[in-house]
DNA sequence: CTTTAGCACTCTAAAAGTAAGAGTGCTAAA
DNA sequence: TTTAGCACTCTTACTTTTAGAGTGCTAAAG
């Protein structure tokens, strides 16, 4: 176990891993040889597959069958030895048209039509998380009287974003006392990430407040409420037919397995939002993912921004045998999109 | 053909009807005879049932194999011989409990609960349209201004809808020249139906406010805007997984077409407001449909209103083997549930 | 005239058996 | 170190067999 794994190995890998992502079909040594000729017979080759397989990159799923990338073989893969490349020309064209930006002022509007894409342009499913509120700066707080009894909140964030909920006001508030207080409220939370305004900064809140007015108990529980609720994000999902024409879920019980999942929202939030980096495109194969659920998939999330600032994840998921390269290609495209038409 | 279905033969009818719902076996005269003694042999069945086949009430799947309900079996079923029964005592404990109300002040959050709840006790997929908004009444509209260049428009309905949209205001209105604008504006549309406000009578508006004021083509644009867009209205699917557990859905295709018409929002919004009648259940058996994509399902439809206004559509989609008495009394149960908790 | 027992017949679905093909591992020679 | 050759393994697809369920028909009984 010197050298793990030499130039020749790593070709062998490297052309079994492609192979077996376009067939699924495990590949055997007559196919390596022949199709990507390096000058040696098939029973070379299965002298260095046998290496392989002992090492752990491979896997022969039954005694007398090809061989197919283990999960270590697709790591071994990403990180060494896959290349690249940029997007064809048709798929660029292909891309930015279904990306062309017209009329898509509403930011859900943006994040579905990503996941559409997403998904139609890898095959796979895709998820998108949309943005999330809580990572952004508290700007300013409004308080707009509608009726006698109800009024609508309004939040605004430095990027951009803008929440609102109606309230129930069972004591009546002057508009003098509203100002007051709402100015109160902007100043002290000004600049804070939503993630900041915890309940026991509000419980703060609340007990200056009171010395001077005892009416807010509602305007507070309101304000704790818009934030709270904001925990349960969308998660659009683009796609999930797609893993119906995968051959490793022609298994009914799998599917429903998978399906299962997708309809679970609040895990969703949480699978992508523990996969993923601020920084960069994370490659989760397999068991590597931290959700049983998935440790069958390989899961790929990015992320973007609005105004430089981390805002949402989205992800492909699909089967451990994937299009890598591909994949990551199309999602670099798109987060560059995101990143461009939601800072605008 | 006199007496098409007498006593007798619907008394048959009804036990295979009932029998094959619960067993998704194709039934034989024998275990109608026996399961439900009416003092008759199998040969005596069995006859009846050639005769019922021949009506067009039953069917075979093969020469030799029991019968099936026809889709005109199932609909003189549920025409004549179903009897709906009250839920029963455990189910309504575990509907109202699911149902629950605290802290489901959020329409969409309780649309979205009834989605699953529906799907749970109905073993089935559930859709239910969130409310529509264009069905409701213009009661005002207000502006509120966010910062030099950018209004947070809100419109509110009789229903007690909140839409707001926020609009940037390349020229700037003066606090005096808003107020004028949107109050005439609230004078104009007052009562009318969100639907009856169409663009025309939009351009009337511009024409007459374009004399007095000439900065307006933003607001006026938002306003156009902010209806049209409501045209896309969310479906909520509860139980998309359901459909898997059914016999008839364990060949992959059926499988990824179903899926396929769950992702498409607008079709399904389509079906729902097609098939559905404000005052009634209606139920859609097989070809009944307009929709070819669910010729082989079942579709049940109600409607839900908030304060006497019908405002969206719920609905059971499953194969036509489905417990309609079931789903019936289910559905009824939630219709009222949904009445109630949006019209408070 | 209606109902029923009896029986031959049909069709399916599951089980068992068969054959072809792909790929391997090993050995011995180059 | 590489390669040709070959026996062996295992899967998949196809065919055959068998058991069982259910029917339709006929003839007898009520």
């Amino acid at each position: 176990m010197t050298a793990p794994v030499n130039e020749r190995k790593q070709q062998i890998l490297r052309a079994v891993v492609i192979n077996y992502i376009k067939t699924a079909e495990p590949v055997g040594s007559r196919t390596v040889a022949r199709s990507y000729r390096m000058g040696l017979s098939s029973a070379t080759i299965r002298n260095e597959m046998a290496d392989l397989e002992e090492l752990g990159y491979l896997v022969q799923p039954h005694t007398s069958a090809g061989r197919i990338p283990s999960q270590r073989g697709y790591r071994y893969y990403v990180d060494n030895l896959m290349d690249l490349e940029d997007l064809s020309d048709a798929d660029e064209m292909a891309l930015s048209s279904s990306l062309s930006t017209e009329k898509m002022r509403e930011i859900e509007q943006i994040i579905f039509n990503s996941a559409r894409v997403l998904s139609s342009a890898t095959n796979q499913t895709s998820l998108i998380m949309g943005p999330q509120f809580k990572k952004s700066a508290f700007r300013q707080m409004r308080i707009l009287p509608l009726d006698e009894t109800r009024g609508l909140v309004v939040l605004i964030t430095d990027t951009g974003f803008i929440k609102n909920k109606v309230i129930d006001m069972k004591q009546q508030l002057s508009q003098a006392e509203l100002h007051q207080v709402v100015s109160y409220i902007n100043q002290k939370l000004y600049g804070l990430t939503i993630d900041q305004v915890t309940t026991s900064l509000i419980n703060e809140l609340k007990r200056d407040l009171f010395k001077r007015l005892e009416i807010l108990e509602q305007a507070f529980i309101l304000l704790e409420e818009s934030l709270k609720e904001e925990k349960q994000i969308r998660v659009f999902l683009g796609g999930t037919t797609n893993i119906l024409n995968q051959p490793e879920f022609k298994d009914v019980d799998k599917i429903r397995r998978m399906l299962n999942l997708f309809e679970q929202e609040p895990l969703l939030f949480k699978i992508l939002e523990e996969s993923s980096n601020d920084d960069d495109i994370v490659i989760r194969i397999g068991g590597e993912n931290e959700f049983s659920d998935i440790q069958e998939c390989t899961l790929i999330t990015g992320t973007y921004k609005i105004h430089e600032k981390t805002i949402g994840t989205l992800g492909v998921l699909g089967p451990t045998r994937m299009d890598y390269s591909r994949v990551i290609s199309v999602m670099r495209r798109l987060v560059d999109h995101l990143n461009q038409s939601l800072s605008s």
